[in-house]
RNA sequence: GCGCCAGUAGCUCAGCUGGAUAGAGCACCGGACUUCUAAUCCGACGGUCGCAGGUUCGAAUCCUGCCUGGCGCGCCA
């Protein structure tokens, strides 16, 4: 029995206990839960309803648990309810209730956490979004990991999800960005506004080598701004790629300038009302949403802002057909939080059509000190001086595991030097350690059969597994709907710990000599159950799932 | 000054949509390899959940104020 399936025979044996007590019904909730304690003593599931409802029908909390318990107990595949406390239910399930699990979840395999949570959803999702002015720093690399990962957690969750990639491309950075290839080019210092680091020098090159007569062309400038932010573009995604982070659209801030659509989100916010000259300047009054101050939308030279391209990007989202726009910025960038929601408002849209998530800062520390970044020196570390150090499967992890609320202090040496205590190691061995035991199963020619007797599963450790198991469709279902992916990690982790215990202690193949018993029978179909939803799991946060370690 | 995030074990962090005795990893100490991978497991140690109030059967979790740290408050991008 699942917990979702547990839950729901709860409701409905606090619905059947309201009718007997003679209490008003209206007071349930639609949906309740069932809790997996700590302590094992509180059972193998729990259930707080009772505590919730009891006040809102004046009625004592005990004696309704009572009620529920009483229902619960000829429940099938409940063995026992116990009240405890001030009316807590504490259910034991019956081994074969709790050990059929295993089976559904081989039969699932890769679908095995997949919900609805999120059916229906149509959802953009924007993430990383440099400037094409120099490769991806630390902070979008989290965002790279965390991002994808939350489109995955969302698709799993039945949401139709498109990831996106925003280049700002057209703006004064992509000029100083030009003017430094071709100083650099040219052998002369990096311009004081420019851009700095070994990066430039080689992308220079390059365009040198594509256009050896660059420097001599009527416009040099330019050939090094559409060279360079080319090469910058493929280097990139190249870059993205490799780390296994899949983008469905890369879209260029410069199309919505060729294509007018600056004038038409213009256009548009002038007729809703909420656009208004002063200064020699075009202003939409975002303060009338909730900005702390109006924006500028077109400069008094006449230019356009890059808010005002933020509106044109934000329409032309909207009519690619989505209904959700999740946006994920750097916590340098909370401040545009409220001019982007004024946006979303002034289009007339429901709040919560725009969701933007604020993920804070990583800093790298290099023996135990912060290292200290500039992009103008060309000291930024990047996604791929990351992944060269520790690689990508533990780069992933590390950035994934982490609520995105926190900084994050990531330090190269001790994720460099001491490998083994990355818990993505945990979680792989375990993935490791299953694919070990299942090739020493088929080596031995033994094979799991199509059905087990799953009462035989009754060992504490196969009980604490299979709840373990159980589990992970709401952890999916939590991770997508709070947009928290760093909760797939924590929960890989619970997981690993429960196998690497249930390992320990309940041998599955046979010794040398002996048959493969009943009991190890059961135990491999749970071993391979344990294995489908490890991969899930790390498939979720693109980390891999290696046989052998 | 205003706003966002954080403050939980020596360290790094979970837990926060109110639930039972607040958890994990690392570090330190002590155990378990003739046995499916010891990159594992078991035990011990370790806490005024930043501080002070409030809400209630119950607060790390919700509310208010304060303290500390990070980030941000352009006709820059």
């Amino acid at each position: 029995m699942t917990p979702e399936t547990l839950a729901e025979k709860v409701l409905s044996a606090t619905r059947a206990a309201f009718a007997d007590l003679g209490l008003d019904a209206t007071a349930l909730p639609t949906e309740t839960a069932v809790e997996r304690p700590r302590n094992p003593e509180h059972g193998d599931y729990a259930s707080t309803i009772a505590l919730q409802v009891a006040k809102k029908v004046g009625t004592n909390p005990r004696a309704l648990a009572q009620g529920i318990a009483d229902q619960l107990a000829s429940v099938d595949g409940v063995a026992g309810v116990d009240i405890a406390g001030p009316g807590f239910l504490n259910i034991t399930l019956d081994a074969a209730a709790a050990g059929a699990i295993a089976e559904q979840i081989v039969a699932a395999g890769t679908a095995y956490g997949y919900n609805e949570s999120m059916k229906g959803a149509h959802v953009n999702l924007e993430f990383v979004s440099a400037n094409p002015t120099g490769p991806v720093h630390a902070g979008g690399t989290r965002w790279a990991a965390v991002g994808d990962a939350l489109a995955r957690v969302m698709r799993a969750s039945g949401a139709k999800v498109a990831s996106e990639y925003y280049f700002n491309d057209a703006g004064s950075q992509v000029d100083r960005f030009a003017n430094s290839l071709l100083a650099r080019a040219k052998g002369e210092p990096t311009p004081e506004d420019g851009y700095g680091g070994g990066y430039v020098d080689e992308i220079a090159a390059e365009v040198l080598t594509r256009h050896p007569d660059a420097l001599e062309s009527d416009d040099p400038q330019e050939v090094f701004r559409t060279a360079g932010v080319e090469l910058m573009f493929e280097q990139i995604k190249t870059t993205l790629a490799d780390f296994g982070t899949h983008f469905d659209v890369y879209f260029n801030e410069k199309e919505l300038h060729d294509k007018g659509e600056l004038d038409a989100a213009l256009e548009r916010l002038s007729k809703l009302g909420h656009v208004f000259e002063a200064d020699g300047a075009t202003w939409l009054r975002t303060t009338e949403f909730g900005d702390d101050k109006d924006r500028v939308l077109k400069k008094s030279d006449g230019s356009w802002t890059y808010f005002a391209a933020d509106c044109a990007y934000y329409l032309d989202k909207r009519e690619r057909g989505f209904d959700k726009l999740v946006l994920m910025l750097g916590a340098d960038h909370h401040g545009y939080v409220g001019r982007m929601q004024a946006i979303s408002r002034a289009y007339g849209d429901e709040p919560g059509t725009l969701e933007i998530l604020i993920g804070q800062m990583v800093n790298l520390l290099r023996d135990g000190k912060p290292v200290r970044m500039s992009k103008r020196m060309g000291t930024v570390v990047t996604l791929n001086d990351i992944v060269e150090a520790i690689g990508v499967d533990a780069t992933r992890y590390a950035l994934t595991r982490y609520s995105a609320d926190s900084s994050i202090d990531l330090d190269i040496d001790l994720w460099t030097k001491h490998g083994n205590d990355n818990p993505v190691y945990y979680v792989q061995y375990a993935h490791a350690r299953i694919s070990g035991v299942l090739r020493n199963a088929t080596e031995l020619g033994i094979d799991k059969g199509d059905t087990y007797d799953a009462s035989l599963l009754s060992h504490p450790r196969e009980n604490d597994l299979l709840k373990a198991l159980a589990e992970f469709p709401a952890v999916v279902a939590s991770a997508a709907e709070l947009r928290e992916p760093h909760r797939i990690a924590r929960y890989a982790e619970d997981l690993a710990g429960a196998y690497h215990r249930f390992y320990n202690d309940c041998r599955v193949l046979p010794y040398p000599g002996e048959a493969l018993t009943e009991t190890g029978r059961a135990r491999l179909w749970l071993v391979d159950a344990t294995r489908v939803v490890l991969a899930n799991a790390l498939g979720l946060l693109g980390v891999s799932a290696p046989e052998r370690m």
